[in-house]
DNA sequence: CCCGTTTCGGTAACCGTTTACCGCGCCGAT
DNA sequence: ATCGGCGCGGTAAACGGTTACCGAAACGGG
C-alpha cells in the first residue's frame, strides 16, 4: 500500500520548504534560491533540490510568501451580478487584463445592496488586493457615498487603487479612478442616425429618472432634438423601468390608448426595443417599414432579432481592460478619468422616412 | 494637516495588530482576542482596543492570519471564458454559494488552452483553495487526461476538492466530484416532443462529433428516433460545428441543395437554431408553420427571438451552486456525482405536422 | 482569614517563507 | 606565497498574526 505511505507524522501536511531542503540535504535558503532562481546556484545543488520538490510534491504556500513580503497580488472585482452581458464584458476584460499582468481576479457580487459591497471592499483591504474595481451604479444613498468616501480613503492610502467602472465619478468626496463610456454620446448619435433617416416624431423609450445610466441617454436624445430645433413633447418621452416586460407593457398601453404617435423609438436598451418590437408585431405595425427602432448596449440578442437591431455599442470588455490599466500602471495611463467612446452599429430597424 | 500625521515611521505601512496593542496599552493577545471575540474581556479593555483600532485604521492581514492557522477559504473557477450565457450562469451560481458559506470566489478564464488550466490548477494549489471548479470541456488529449489526473491526486491530498461542473467524469484517473445536467435526456425530451407533434423527418443540426457536451444531444436524439421505430438516414444528421454561424450556413447551403427534407429540426444549441432560423426566414419557409424547430441551452435570447424557441432548460446556476456544495459539505452531499435534470420549455416554435 | 475558582491579560512559540549578512573555499593576479 | 574577489551555501531575523500556557487579581464560601 505504497499510497498510504507518506513520510510519517500528519499525512494531510502539506509539505514545507524545510522537508525539501532536509530531504535534498541542503538548508531552507538555498531550496527557496533555487526555486525563485534568482541567486547562483550550483547545478548539483539545484539538481537535488529539484529532485526533493518532485518527490515531496511540494508547492509553496502563498501565504507565508506573502507574509515575506512577496505578494502574488490580485484584482479584485465587485458587481451586482454577472449574467446581464454587460457585467459579463466587463467581467471578461478585467480577468483577462488582470492575467496579462500576473494577477488573480476575485469577483464578488454584490446583488444591489450597498452593505455587502462596502462589507466586501473591507474585505478586499484585509486581502491587499492591489485594486478594487467596481462596476455599475448602485443607488447612492448619501450614506453610502460617505461610507464609500471613506473607504475609499483608506484604500488609497494602503496603496489600493480603487476604480468605478462603468459608472461616472462620485466627486471628489470619494477618490477614486473612472473608467466609464460616453453614455450621452451614444444617445446622441443613435437619435442623430434616426433623425438623419427622416424621423421627426422620436420617442425615447424606458430608463429611470435619477439613474445614473438613464440620465445621461435621456440627455443625448433630448440634445440631438434640440440640435435640429425639435423640441419633444411630454407624451415623446416614456420612461419608468427598462427590459422587455416595461418596453412591452409600455407600448402596448400606449397602443390601446392610441398615444402613438412617433415614427421611431430610441429605447434606453435592447431589451426594452425587443419589447416595444413584440408590441408592435402584436399589433400589426411593420418594424422599420411603419416605425423604426433603435436600442442601447449592443447585447448578443440583438443582432439575432427581427429585424436585427440597430443599437449603441458599449465596449464592456474594453473597459474591463481599461480599468485594470489604469489601476495597475498609472504612468501610462496619467489620466485619472477615461470616458470610452460609443458608436451605433447599424442594421435593420431603422428605415427611411416614407411621407 | 492632520491627514499627513500618520503615526511616524513609514506612512504608507500597514498598521499592525502590535501597532493597534501599543496604542490601547495592552498587549497583542488582547486584541487578538477582542477582535476574534472568542474569550472573555473585560468591557473596558474591549473599548480601548476597538478605539485604537479605529484610530489607527487597522484590518487584520489575511496572509498572517492564515499563516498562524486561520485561513480565509476560497473558491477557484475556472472556465473557458465567462460571457457565454452557460458558463455565466454558472459562475454567479458558483459565486452566490460562495459567498453564502463565507468564501471568496477566484474566476480564472482559460480560454481553450489546457496548459493554462493546468497552470491554474497549480496555482490554486500553492493558495490553498479549498475547491476547484472546473467548468465546460476542453478537448481531451491524452497527455492532458494524464497532467489533470496527477493534479487532481496532488490536490486531492492536500484536502482540496476538485469539482468538474457541467461535464462528465473522466473516469476513475481523475478523482474528482462531478456536478453535471442530463445531457443527453434533454436532447431525448426535445426529440420526443417534436415526435409526439407528429413530426418523423426530424434532423438534427449542429455540434461537433467527439466533444463531450455534443455526443450525449446525438444520443439522446438518435434514441428517441430509435424508441419510435425510425432510424433517421445520414441526410438528417448535419453536424460540424456550433453557433449561430454555423446553423445558418449549413442550412443556407441545404436549402440551396435542395437537400433540406425534415420537417423538423433539432439544434445542438440555440444560437444554432436561430442561424436555422435565418435561414429559412430568408427561403421564405414559415416556422412553424413549415418547420418546427428546437433549441438547446435555453439561453436569454431564446424568448426573444419569433417565434419565441422552445428549447431546453439546463440549470446552469443551481449546477454551479450545487458544484461548491458538494465541495464544501461531503457530509450533506455524499455522492461523488450528481446529475442535475433538464427539461423542455415549450414556446412557439414547434408546431402540430399537418399533413 | 484562607483557599479554590474564575476572570482576564501577558509571554512567547509557532505558522512557512524570503533575504540580509556572513563565511568558506577556490581562483587568478601580484 | 599571499590576497582580493567571487561563487556558493548556511544562519537567523523578520513578516503579522493566533493561541497554549501561565500567572495575577478578584471573589465567594467555609
Amino acid at each position: 500500500m505504497p499510497r498510504r505511505a507518506a513520510d510519517q507524522a500528519d499525512p494531510e501536511r502539506r509539505s514545507t520548504i524545510r522537508d525539501v531542503a532536509t530531504r535534498a540535504g541542503v538548508s531552507v535558503a538555498t531550496v527557496s534560491r533555487v526555486l525563485a532562481g534568482n541567486y547562483p546556484t550550483a547545478p548539483a545543488t539545484r539538481a537535488k533540490v529539484m529532485r526533493a520538490v518532485k518527490e515531496l510534491d511540494y508547492v509553496v504556500n502563498v501565504h507565508a510568501r506573502a507574509l515575506a513580503g512577496v505578494t502574488q497580488k490580485t484584482i479584485a472585482i465587485l458587481t451586482r451580478e454577472v449574467v446581464t452581458p454587460f457585467y459579463a464584458y466587463i467581467i471578461q476584460g478585467v480577468e483577462q487584463q488582470a492575467a496579462q499582468d500576473g494577477r488573480l481576479c476575485l469577483v464578488c457580487t454584490t446583488g444591489s445592496d450597498p452593505d455587502r459591497e462596502l462589507a466586501y471592499v473591507k474585505m478586499m483591504r484585509e486581502q491587499g488586493a492591489d485594486a478594487v474595481i467596481i462596476v455599475g451604479g448602485m443607488t447612492e444613498t448619501p450614506e453610502y457615498r460617505k461610507q464609500l468616501g471613506q473607504y475609499a480613503q483608506a484604500l488609497e492610502s494602503a496603496g489600493t487603487k480603487l476604480v468605478l467602472c462603468g459608472r461616472p465619478s462620485m466627486g471628489p468626496d470619494v477618490p477614486a479612478l473612472i473608467a466609464h463610456y460616453d453614455n450621452e454620446g451614444g444617445a446622441y448619435a443613435a437619435t442623430s442616425h434616426v433623425l438623419s433617416a427622416g424621423h421627426e416624431q422620436i420617442m425615447f423609450l424606458g430608463g429611470v429618472p435619477g439613474f445614473t445610466t438613464s440620465e445621461p441617454r435621456f440627455a443625448g436624445w433630448r440634445r440631438a432634438l434640440n440640435d435640429r430645433g425639435i423640441d419633444p413633447g411630454p407624451e415623446l418621452f416614456q420612461t419608468g423601468s427598462h427590459g422587455t416586460h416595461f418596453g412591452y407593457e409600455r407600448l402596448k398601453e400606449l397602443l390601446k390608448r392610441k398615444a402613438f404617435k412617433a415614427t421611431a423609438i430610441v429605447a434606453s436598451d435592447d431589451g426594452c426595443a425587443a419589447g416595444a418590437m413584440m408590441a408592435l408585431r402584436e399589433a400589426n405595425i411593420k418594424v422599420p417599414d411603419e416605425v423604426s427602432i433603435v436600442g442601447y448596449d449592443d447585447v448578443p440578442m440583438a443582432a439575432h432579432m427581427w429585424p436585427p437591431l440597430t443599437t449603441v455599442r458599449i465596449p464592456a470588455e474594453e473597459l474591463g481592460r481599461t480599468a485594470v490599466r489604469m489601476a495597475l500602471d498609472p504612468r501610462a495611463n496619467p489620466a485619472r478619468e477615461t470616458i470610452l467612446g460609443t458608436h451605433v452599429v447599424v442594421r435593420e430597424s431603422v428605415a427611411r422616412r416614407v411621407r
